[in-house]
DNA sequence: GTGCGAATATAGACCCAGTGCAGAAAAAGT
DNA sequence: ACTTTTTCTGCACTGGGTCTATATTCGCAC
């Protein structure tokens, strides 16, 4: 049965009409911004008809968005796949200072210029920052169903921390993000960014009841 | 000069204006559904053309969504106007559960039935939910601003406080509501909501340090 | 009151995102 | 080569949102 499970001819065809689709898109957004391109154009660009661009991509956030997706369940990931003798916290922080020091993008601590515009872009569009928040969301539910079966936590505390989590996780990437599009560089921000991280993780794990407290000794 | 600060005809007109596009809106909305509903028919009910509901309302979302604005400062309110001896975490647990012992709307815990299918079509409409989250943003940008100036909390910390807290706070509403929506009762669920209410804000207070640890004693 | 200037309202034409449908084109299986 | 199935395309349509020009209404001074 010398099956090679090579994708066919059809699945080839899919893959690269997605892909340049995608190209289009982003090129045209880059060099236009986003809301100057309508979709009628990003199809033209990519060589596809409008309804074909919708079979691809459900609507025009996604073009820009889908790119993100992946890291979806990246927080889950990290915390069930953690050492027994780990808190998910201290998995968490580990696997974001390893995210900085890679400089993934993940981290907003990539200074390639695309990538950097990219993210500028969608943040300051709204209806994008929008489509990020929904994967946000499913983001939170996954770490909470994680923390649910791999920390034996109840659903409420795993809710509650999994917002948190994320929460903060996104305010230091942004945070990260618009320093590099205001120009600096990312070796530049990396120490900053580290203290940031430490001292964010720092307050997820200790709390904030003491924050504000008359005589912060 | 005796100014009478009355609004004059013309602001009088516009209030009510407003208000008739507003209620002709919810009206409609909550009886056959937000997305089954055309501006048009809104504009139609309220007796006013569709470029006037426009010049009122921004977008169709806002029809919705203005009502909960006045909330959007709220959070930073509480922390700026606290006693002197206490922390602002403090201050705003005391001010939730106070609001949910008043069965503030705001709190997720008022069982009238317009209001519960109000934040069930909220939550259930995605391009409503994804505006609220704007909303959200807002209130976060307010109550950390109040934390770095009246608790003396640096920039990094007071955001990541904030939207810490914004989060958990909008996950305790959406709990309630949610659980409101299902037909239970507000006074049935008070005390479940006092409780998680007070579990949320211990794992803010407190931390999320210990949670999965290998020996939780 | 009359009349003028500033808001505000309206109608109607427009742009664009997204969907439904019917048929052409192309790949897969025989 | 023929048929089936999937994908692509063109076209028409809905609905949100904006622009322009015109009409109405209010505020205010005379």
């Amino acid at each position: 049965m010398g099956v090679t499970n090579e994708p066919g001819l059809r699945e080839r065809k899919k893959q690269r009409t997605h892909a340049a689709i995608s190209e289009a898109a982003i090129e045209l957004f880059l060099r236009h911004g986003y809301d100057q391109v309508s979709v009628a154009q990003v199809a033209e660009a990519a060589e596809v008809s409008r309804r074909t661009l919708f079979a691809y991509f459900p609507a025009k956030e996604d073009l820009v968005v889908q790119r993100f997706a992946d890291h979806e369940t990246e927080s889950a990931r990290v915390v069930e796949s953690r050492a027994a003798d780990v808190t998910p916290l201290e998995a968490l922080r580990a696997h974001y200072l390893d995210a900085l020091a890679r400089r993934d993008p993940a981290s907003g601590l990539n200074d390639i210029p695309a990538i950097v515009a990219l993210y500028r872009m969608v943040f300051e569009t709204s209806s994008l920052a929008a489509r990020m928040h929904r994967f946000q969301a499913a983001a939170e539910q996954a770490l909470a169903g994680a923390l649910r079966e791999t920390a034996g936590v109840d659903e409420l505390s795993a809710r509650v921390a999994a917002v948190q989590i994320q929460a903060v996780h996104w305010t230091l990437t942004i945070d990260n993000a618009m320093r590099l599009a205001g120009g600096e560089s990312a070796d530049e921000r990396y120490p900053g960014a580290v203290s940031d991280a430490e001292r964010a993780y720092a307050l997820l794990a200790n709390g904030l009841g003491h924050l504000g407290a008359p005589d912060p000794r």
